[in-house]
DNA sequence: TATCTCTCAACCGACATGTG
DNA sequence: CACATGTCGGTTGAGAGATA
């Protein structure tokens, strides 16, 4: 029966045929748990979200990079399970409930979650994991998939230059500064673009932003760029008061479904989460059935 | 004799039940 | 009480039987 069903190929035209008759006669669908029972596999991957961000699981970056991760799932017949996670109580968390019991046969870690401790269980248990995002920090043999964000803001910062604006500041949050490489990278890649182009960088928090008159970094911004949608939108919250300059580019990081609400013109560079999300399924599945990778990262260019 | 196809049975792991 | 055995329903290796 499993031969026929899973495409054994030394199986007689009859045999499978009079096999596929009876499958067909019972409706007979292979039992997932006797399946897992005899071959040590869950069928299932997870993914870890942060309990104590109560957005977490409604953004819509989130769930873009879901949405890849469930089409590579889906496809190969898996199941997708999501687990909480709290970075102080990890012991606690369903992640760690999952992980230790094996309920999966593999897991995907955002980047904020993955802490040295997170790191050392998934070691601990032989579970196979990808990260999404570049990691905080290095370790041989850790597999990840990332937007190429220093890539994706020499882009950005370039088209804001080829239009001639050569005043051009980056705002960002600080907290964000220090949990997101991705923040990080964003500004490297802002730093890098006006370097070459042999303009002067200009770097603010949104805290800084605020306080300031003319709404631009120093107040002689042509053009700012958030170093997220959020932080932008955060911004734009308070425009009623202090509605940005007309003579202001603004400029960001991909558009969420939000977007279309803003009221001013945004210049975005398109990031591409979903295909974050597929190339991290493939990962994790290429690690599950211990193949062979090219390489332990993948950085995806924006466009 | 070589190759193809089929059948049998061990095995997977956690838990329940039986036996001494 | 401790240990042995059975149970669930697939997968898969080994070996037997059929056929060219």
């Amino acid at each position: 029966m499993s031969r026929v069903l899973n495409g054994n190929t030394n199986i007689s035209e009859r045999t499978r045929d009079k096999v596929m008759e009876i499958v067909k006669q019972y409706n007979y669908v292979p039992n997932t748990l006797a399946k897992g029972l005899a071959s040590s596999r869950t069928y299932t991957v997870g993914f870890c979200y942060d309990y104590t961000e109560k957005q977490a699981v409604s953004n819509p970056f989130f769930q873009m990079v879901l949405q890849g991760v469930e089409d590579v799932v889906y496809r190969r017949n898996f199941l997708f399970l999501m687990m909480s996670m709290q970075r102080d109580q990890l012991d606690a968390s369903s992640f760690a409930k999952v992980v230790t019991e094996r309920r999966v046969d593999g897991v995907l870690v955002p980047t904020q979650l993955f802490t040295e401790a997170v790191h050392s269980l998934l070691l601990r248990e032989g579970m196979p994991f990808v990260v999404v995002g570049e990691p905080m920090f290095a370790q041989p043999g850790i597999h990840w998939v990332d937007i190429d964000n220093v890539q994706a803001a020499m882009a950005l910062t370039r088209r804001l230059i080829d239009r001639g604006l050569g005043q051009i500041g980056i705002v960002y949050d600080e907290a964000d500064k220090t949990k997101d490489k991705f923040v990080l990278d964003r500004i490297e890649g802002y730093r890098r673009a006006m370097g070459e182009a042999g303009l002067q960088a200009k770097e603010a928090t949104l805290e800084r932003l605020r306080g300031m008159s003319g709404n631009g970094c120093g107040g002689a911004s042509q053009a700012l760029i958030f170093s997220t949608e959020s932080l932008l939108l955060d911004w734009l919250d308070e425009a009623d008061e202090h509605p940005p300059a007309d003579s202001i580019h603004l400029a960001t990081f991909d558009r969420s479904p939000y977007h279309r609400h803003i009221k001013y013109g945004v210049e975005s560079i398109e990031i591409e989460l979903e295909t974050m999300g597929i190339e991290a399924a493939d990962m994790l599945f290429a690690l599950i059935e211990k193949t062979e990778l090219a390489q332990p990262y993948i950085k995806i260019p924006a466009k």
